[in-house]
DNA sequence: TTCCTATTTAGCTAAATAGGAAATTACGTC
DNA sequence: GACGTAATTTCCTATTTAGCTAAATAGGAA
C-alpha cells in the first residue's frame, strides 16, 4: 500500500501513467513528452515498476513498458474497500493474482 | 489530485484515517494510539485535512476531527474513472459537491 | 571489433518532508 | 487575574526525494 501510494504521489508520474493508459511505450517516447531529462523518466518507471502498476518488457535495445491496470486499479479498490461498499464489493469480486503474468 | 497523493502517501496519515472512520476523535485521542507527539500529529491532520479528508471542529478546548469519506473515495474514484469503467461509472452518480458543509 | 543508440546506474546538489522540543495560542477553571 | 490542559506554530535537524550530468551497460549495425 505505501508503495503505490509513494507512486501515485508524483505528477509525472500519474501522467507516465495516462500516457501508458494509450498504450505501451519505450522510455525515449515517454521521455519526449516531457521537458525532463531520459535518466529521470526511468527513475521514475522504476517507482512504478516496484509499485507493480507497469511492467517492462525488453525489445532489443528498447525497453518497453506498459500499463498494469488492474494493478492500479487493484491496490486502490482494496483500499477504499474500508471505506465504500462499492469498492468493497469490487475489490471481493477481484481475487488479487499475483504475477498476473505478461502476455507476449 | 496531488494533495490527496501526498497526504495518503504517508503510513502514519493512512493510519490516521483508519481511527478516524470508526469515530471522530480530538488531536489528543488520536495521537495516543502514535508513538508520535502530539505536534507531528498535528500536522499530519493539518495535510489530511488540506487534501479534504478530514473535517476539524473546535469543541471548548479540545478539536475534533472527522473523516470525510465521500472526499477520499470521490477523489480516488476520480482518479480512477479514466482507467476503470466501474469507477468511472461511479464518479460520475456521485457530482462532487464543493464544501459538503460540516454540520454542527 | 568498432561505432551508434537506448537505457540504466552513480554521484551529486537542491528542495521537500518528517519528526522533535520549545514557545504560543486558546479555552476552561479556580 | 493566575494556572492548567489542548492544540498549533515556530524553529531546528535528519532523512528522503527529484532532478541533473557523466559514466556504465546492453544491443544492433557496419
Amino acid at each position: 500500500m505505501d508503495k503505490i501510494f509513494k507512486a501515485l504521489a508524483s505528477e509525472p508520474r500519474r501522467r507516465i501513467l495516462e500516457y501508458l493508459a494509450v498504450e505501451p511505450m519505450t522510455v525515449g517516447e515517454i521521455a519526449d513528452n516531457f521537458e525532463m531529462a531520459m535518466p529521470s523518466i526511468s527513475k521514475h518507471l522504476a517507482v512504478l515498476k516496484a509499485a507493480g502498476v507497469v511492467r517492462e518488457q525488453k525489445r532489443g535495445q528498447y525497453v518497453i513498458y506498459a500499463l498494469v491496470v488492474e494493478a492500479l486499479t487493484g491496490q486502490l479498490y482494496g483500499f477504499l474497500a474500508p471505506y465504500c461498499g462499492e469498492a468493497q464489493r469490487i475489490a471481493e469480486a477481484r481475487p488479487k493474482r499475483r504475477g498476473a503474468g505478461l502476455r507476449e
